[in-house]
DNA sequence: ACCTGAACACCGTTCAAGT
DNA sequence: ACCTGAACACCGTTCAAGT
């Protein structure tokens, strides 16, 4: 049992544990040092009680992690599409949205490490299904237009997260493009060998797909 | 320790461990049952040696997986584009890196817990660079495309494999658009309620991001 | 050069016993 | 209704000791 000095809650009187003290503990816990760092014994020693009476309060890990994601998620607040253009509104939404997601890094990963990856979508769900219907698609199109958009900004996100995590990469996109010329054209072995600016890509991705969505043949539903 | 029968691997005589019987055992193991099941004490058990003897010939659980991810990677075979427009030739490059990652299921999970999702890109991008470059792109414009499509690809496997492991979704889109109205457009709704085709939908998504690429003013490099 | 068991420092969870 | 310690069944890793 830690002493009450180090404890991050101090302000826990040695009166009753609740089921409210236990997850802002764990919330703590896991902003300070992310999912794998939420231990019950550790978070036992942080409310100065035994490990096992945080079972009586939330069951188990499992369904305490559960509790987090969704209290994280019910706390990410409304998104606000900007612009006049319907092109520009839907993008703006993909950004917001990305945002929202890389500002909560650990419940990217929380949700991920769960399989509640579809999870993340809801939220700019209906944003994204009255900017698509206000540009013209309707039906199948419409969702299938949504859906994608959704699985290309998490998915981005995803892999964002990813790679800020790993340290050096092995063989690495540098050494490979480094000296090398790709089709004899050093421009892009150089624009291949610098590392990635995410934002950038991001940005210039999702209004790619956008406007692939939006104004060509092939878009969804076909 | 295991009897002879029980274990996976019965070809392994009671001579000299090394490290191939080390990395084919914990291949199998992974293969049946998922990284997380790759534990040193079953992996032991699995080749009937003590759990230390393993630690000799690979170091420990971090570079073995390294090791595992390096394997799988090299075995994983070029890819060779087909069709005859560039869109269709790049559009199936995508298509072809995707499946490559859904055979390898467990590849894909490891390469994502350990931080080594860029690592996925690799096989692809000499390819993509090349139908890239055939489609008119050059310099950093060609640069950002050929990421754009990797992120894409990759974002898009590691959201596909997740909705696949979740069991059934909490509030869940069905029930979030079942009888509701979405804008009017009875069809949207229904076709919201309707479960992911995730394979129609990969190919959709990704034909509508080459053609943002290759079709409009605001592509990469701008 | 290779293998071994014992030991250490962790986990999540269950359960009977307390108040 | 709530809390407790003991115990169980696991982990990865280190290390001195064997051959």
């Amino acid at each position: 049992m830690k002493s009450e000095e180090t404890r991050t809650h101090p302000d826990r009187e040695r009166g009753h544990l609740d089921r409210e003290q236990v997850l802002a503990a764990a919330t703590a816990l896991v902003k300070q040092h992310g999912p794998q760092a939420l231990t019950m014994r550790k978070l036992a020693a942080e409310l100065g009680t035994a490990v096992t009476s945080i079972y009586w309060h939330v069951g188990n890990r499992e369904s305490l992690l559960d509790a987090l994601v969704e209290r994280t998620l019910a706390d990410l607040g409304a998104i606000h599409p900007t612009g006049r253009a319907p092109d520009r509104r839907i993008v703006s939404v993909a950004r917001a949205l990305r945002r929202q997601l890389r500002d909560h890094p650990h419940l990217v990963a929380m949700v991920h490490e769960r399989g509640l990856t579809e999870r993340m979508f809801l939220p700019a769900q209906q944003v994204l299904v009255h900017e698509v219907h206000a540009a013209g698609l309707r039906g199948t199109r419409a969702a299938d237009a949504v859906r994608a958009v959704q699985v290309h900004v998490v998915g981005h996100v995803l892999v964002e997260r990813n790679r800020e995590r790993a340290p050096v990469q092995r063989p690495g996109e540098e050494e490979l493009w480094g000296a090398q010329t790709a089709e004899q054209d050093p421009a892009l072995a150089r624009a291949l060998a610098r590392p990635v600016d995410p934002e950038a890509l991001f940005t210039m991705s999702v209004k790619a797909l956008v406007s692939g969505l939006l104004h060509t043949g092939i878009g969804p539903g076909t």
